[in-house]
DNA sequence: ACAGTACAACTACAAATGTAGTAATAGGAG
DNA sequence: CTCCTATTACTACATTTGTAGTTGTACTGT
């Protein structure tokens, strides 16, 4: 399943958010002040629409007359198929440099390292 | 600047064979077998026409009748455009998260492991 | 010198994407 | 019960993307 940008967003909120309404997205998205985007309740309403038809999420129910949605596929079955194609796109599948560079960028406190670390270890050990 | 996936993929090989021509592209292409993708030339130099238009990359001679091409943009530079629309939509800006996943999923040898424990530990003495 | 080829430049076009308007109406407020 | 409004379902449309054909011509091998 290949979703755009725009749809992996709303799928993102939905993850965080459902089950919930085309509405409540909106309302989401509109005070989601990161973004500075101000999109028509009916975008968000066709984006909504095209992850059903894709098969990404269902209906689960009705709440007056909106219908509430939940996710079908999971965040990891997407971010599975994403992965490789970002990676070989950046990194060339040089996994080490992609670390790398996220270890390198990221804000990560003492607990997180320490978290890393280990990690590290186990995966040395295997 | 927003390049859409096959113009990724194209930089790509760019950032490795660079300075090169259209038409070698387009053999890396084919000869990677990775890819069962079997585009035209012309399909390639379509990309390469829209990348020079975007201001990515750039003519810098001739080789026969062949334009050879460069990158303008560097890897970085468009990597940390995409990394933090990616990270969010997966991860929501969860670093830790993210680093771990790799790290487990990821092939890693004894060598990249060390490299990386030595990145952290020079992250926790900031 | 000529022909054949590879390449540039331009055009084409369907599908996907971002974005939103319109028409109809089910539900809720009074 | 009636009217207003929030929602749906549908339609619309410009742009971007993937994909490639056509036409003209600059090189290159003979």
């Amino acid at each position: 399943m290949k979703l755009s940008d725009f749809e992996m967003d709303i799928m993102q909120l939905l993850w965080q958010e459902e089950p919930c309404t085309a509405s409540q997205l909106h309302k989401v998205l509109l005070a989601d002040k990161q973004k500075d985007k101000q999109v028509a309740y009916t975008t968000v309403k066709t984006i909504v629409d095209r992850l059903e038809h894709k098969g990404a999420i269902e209906r689960c129910g009705h709440e007056g007359r909106a219908i509430v949605f939940r996710t079908i596929v999971t965040q990891d079955a997407l971010s599975e198929q994403a992965m490789p194609s970002f990676m070989q796109r950046f990194f060339k599948g040089n996994s080490r440099s992609l670390i790398a560079h996220f270890i390198k960028e990221e804000e990560l406190n003492d607990e997180d390292i320490e978290y890393l670390q280990t990690l590290l270890k186990n995966k040395k050990l295997d």
